[in-house]
RNA sequence: GGAAAGGUAGCUCAGCUGGUUAGAGCACGGCACUCAUAAUGCCGGGGUCGAGGGUUCGAGUCCCUCCCUUUCCA
């Protein structure tokens, strides 16, 4: 009986690209898809992007354009990422998209109507220059326990008092500067600590095997709260302005982005199902249909910082809202990815960019290869430490894994026409077995490391994995296949051991590429494209114990080429390096500043470190239009690979709009974006001009792609 | 202030319900080998398992106290 899982990961906040705590969450999800997959289970892996709430609102607002066009503009540089770290969705979507407005209303009045929902007036601090409400973070103000200025009521940064925000000293709007008011307005809830409620939490939170237990006991600690500990109800709604989903029969009040941000889960898969995908991958009945199946499985990958939300409203929200929908089967929860024993920072631009690790040529599988061996079950953080990356890489997957192949191929190649050698089998206890050691340690390792990738133990599933590629290589030396080979062509004795330590060791590495396929799929593609056998599944190495029956004497190979590089260490310091320059899309918080105009010949040296801190990019323009009412400026629209971009540039004089659409230049990346009177224009573009009239756009030769640095 | 997780060789980490001389990889020293992307194999140095008490015939593994790191909560 095949499984029918439905796997989802975190939905990312649309207010950026992708950073490496993301990647790190998808890759383990991926693994353990791949995996599921393998075994012939039939899998649905879907996500979305978080879109609504009011920071993009306000950021969208701040460039000038549109909630949808910034949210668009991220959607498009998603794909890169996906597609180069080798992650198998099977679908991203949208929170905001028709199918999360639908799912999202539907599960308030099935709420509603359980009698689950209220209003209840609430107090808030309101800028009266914008006309809105204000999320906390919106709000400094001076610490009424140290008076330092201009702090966040979460936290003193100085003290680490917490405060709310209406007991800082001299409040002040970080939007506008205006000074909040308090004032007044109905938001609905969701009861939360209805019996009922309460109830089914304790009972869906001690279920064996759902949930990890430290996660269990952080949401127990939460649901039996007493006191002011006690569980509140959950704020469900905010006020106009604001980007999301309108509540039904309440003009002006909005759901709060964390309500309709898991929906967006089923949403995803409501989408997937429309289009016929869960169809071409197996799945014949309608999304309602699925979802309502007893059998069918609901899993979430997340991590630690989103426990709260994953194991009390949303199991919450869909056991009362009803069938079809169904509570989540599990919740796996990982912990955050340090680099080099520090917490990753956004804002200080610490951490390993996702993108710029793509764009240095670093190989996917070696972050693949090394997240997977540092991970386990627990939800527990993880470091990356360059040193130690190099060396897991290099030693292992290079060193050990492919070496093994490596050493072998041009054995079978030269004595045996490129064909698996037969291999003789002995009794043990009756039963017949392979006469060479490491195949059979393979075999009986397999057990033990489907069973690690099944329960997310990774890190393990890699140490067992390479215990049998250590047991191979050892055997590989104990019988020296290369003193073999002097007299193998007159000597029949050393050819057919020669023949045995060979086919046992090429039918090793074929297990070996079947334990870490989900790991690195692209490596073990190449390695199934070498031993001329694909696709790798799991019951190819549970069909039987013989070798016979998983590599049958004969058995032609194809030419084998190196399958991975080694990871060169300046490859790291490349990625690490303290003025790294942002990459197109993860500008930093403070964008270099355009120096003084009217640099001419003999302007004062810069330094190599100053040229690299601007980011000149490759773009192609993929539109280009006059705009009204000005008499220089032509606006386009950029596509730089990760993202589109719109520029106003002062090009009119020399090119018509028509002419330029579709042709690649050269843009400034990072410069501050800059209001104008037309709109906002987030970098330039680059020509040239002499004394003389004439005006020269820069071009790329042929071969450049949009988003290429230039340097 | 309350809570959780962690503190094991230079580094990154394994050590199940307590049981013989505490393990791996990398790094380091020596040797062997040359088939392989200088890869591989063997041998070795290196740890008072955060500190201190306690339970036990026996504790890295259980209990208590303390210290340090990280995180969560109000």
């Amino acid at each position: 009986m095949s499984r029918k899982i439905f796997v989802t990961t975190a939905l990312p906040y649309s207010n950026g690209p992708f950073h490496i705590g993301h990647i790190m969450e998808y890759i383990q999800a991926d693994i353990w898809v791949r995996f599921q997959r393998m075994q012939g289970n039939r899998l649905h892996f879907v996500c979305a992007d978080d879109a609504h709430g009011a920071p993009i609102m306000l950021k969208a607002e701040e460039e000038g354009i549109s909630p949808q066009q910034l949210i668009a503009r991220i959607a498009a540089g998603r794909p890169r990422y996906l597609e180069g770290f080798h992650l198998s969705f099977d679908h991203w979507h949208s929170t905001d998209s028709p199918e999360n407005v639908e799912l999202s209303q539907d599960v308030y009045q099935r709420l509603k109507r359980e009698g689950l929902i209220y209003l209840k007036p609430v107090e808030q601090f309101f800028d009266p220059v914008k006309g809105m409400f204000l999320p906390d973070r919106y709000i400094r103000g001076e610490c009424p326990n140290c008076h330092a200025k201009e702090q966040y009521a979460d936290a003193c940064e100085v003290c680490s008092i917490v405060n709310t925000p209406t007991q800082l000293i001299n409040p002040y709007s970080t939007l506008t500067g205006a000074k909040p008011v308090l004032k007044t307005s109905d938001h609905f809830f969701f009861k939360l600590s209805e019996p009922k409620c309460v109830r089914f939490l304790e009972e869906w939170l001690g279920a064996a095997g759902r949930l990890q237990p430290q996660v269990v006991n952080k949401a127990r600690e939460w649901l039996t709260g007493k006191g002011d500990q006690a569980l509140g109800d959950w704020d469900i709604s905010r006020d106009a302005p604001y980007f999301g989903i309108p509540i039904p029969d309440a003009p002006g009040k909005y759901f709060y982005v964390w309500l309709d941000a898991p929906i967006g889960y089923l949403a995803a898969l409501k989408s997937y199902f429309a289009l016929g995908k869960a169809r071409a991958n197996g799945e014949p009945r309608s999304f309602e249909a699925f979802l309502a199946a007893p059998d069918t499985e609901q899993i979430h990958f997340i991590g630690k910082d989103i426990i709260y939300f994953h194991t009390l409203f949303w199991p919450a929200m869909l056991k009362f809202a009803g069938a079809p929908y169904r509570v989540p089967n599990h919740v796996y929860v990982h912990g955050f990815i340090t680099v080099s024993g520090e917490k990753m920072s956004k804002s200080r631009g610490t951490g390993i960019s996702p993108l710029r690790y793509l764009d240095l040529g670093m190989n996917a599988e070696w972050l693949r290869y090394y997240i997977a061996a540092k991970l386990n079950a627990n939800v527990e953080d993880l470091d990356f430490n360059p040193d130690d990356f190099v060396a897991r890489v290099n030693s292992d997957l290079v060193g050990k894994y492919v070496n093994i192949a490596s050493r072998i191929a041009p054995f079978l190649l030269k004595f045996f026409g490129n064909r698996m050698p037969p291999l003789a089998m002995t009794q043990i206890a009756g039963v017949p077995v392979e006469a060479v050691g490491c195949l059979r340690f393979a075999l009986q390792q397999s057990k033990l490391v489907r069973t690690a990738l099944e329960e997310r133990e990774l890190g393990k599933a890699i140490r067992l994995t390479m215990e049998v590629a250590d047991v191979v290589n050892a055997e590989i030396d104990a019988y020296k296949p290369w003193l073999l080979a002097k007299d193998a062509a007159t000597n029949e004795q050393s050819r057919q051991k020669l023949g045995k330590i060979c086919a046992a060791s090429i039918a090793a590495f074929k297990a070996l590429t079947l334990f870490l396929k989900p790991i690195v799929p692209a490596l073990a593609a190449d390695a199934e494209a070498y031993l001329r056998d694909q696709p790798l599944q799991w019951d190819s190495l549970d069909l039987r114990l013989g070798v016979e029956g998983f590599l049958p004497a004969g058995h032609e190979f194809g030419i084998f080429k190196p399958l991975i590089t080694r990871v060169d260490p300046k490859q790291l310091d490349a990625l690490f390096e303290s003025d790294a320059q942002p990459v197109a899309g993860n500008r930093p918080a403070t964008p270099p500043q355009p120096g003084p105009g009217g640099v001419t010949a003999g302007a004062a040296a810069v330094s190599i470190d100053e040229f690299k801190r601007i980011d000149l990019r490759v773009a192609r323009i993929l539109d280009a239009q006059h705009v009204d009412g000005a008499d220089k400026l032509l606006k386009l629209t950029l596509d730089l690979g990760s993202e589109t971009r719109t520029v106003f540039a002062g090009i009119k004089s020399a090119y018509d709009p028509e002419a330029l659409k579709g042709r690649l230049t050269v843009m400034v990346a990072n410069l501050a974006p800059r209001k104008m009177k037309f709109g906002v224009s987030e970098g330039m573009v680059l020509a040239a001009s002499g004394d003389t009239p004439g005006l020269y756009l820069l071009s790329p030769d042929a071969g450049a792609t949009p988003g290429m640095r230039i340097s």
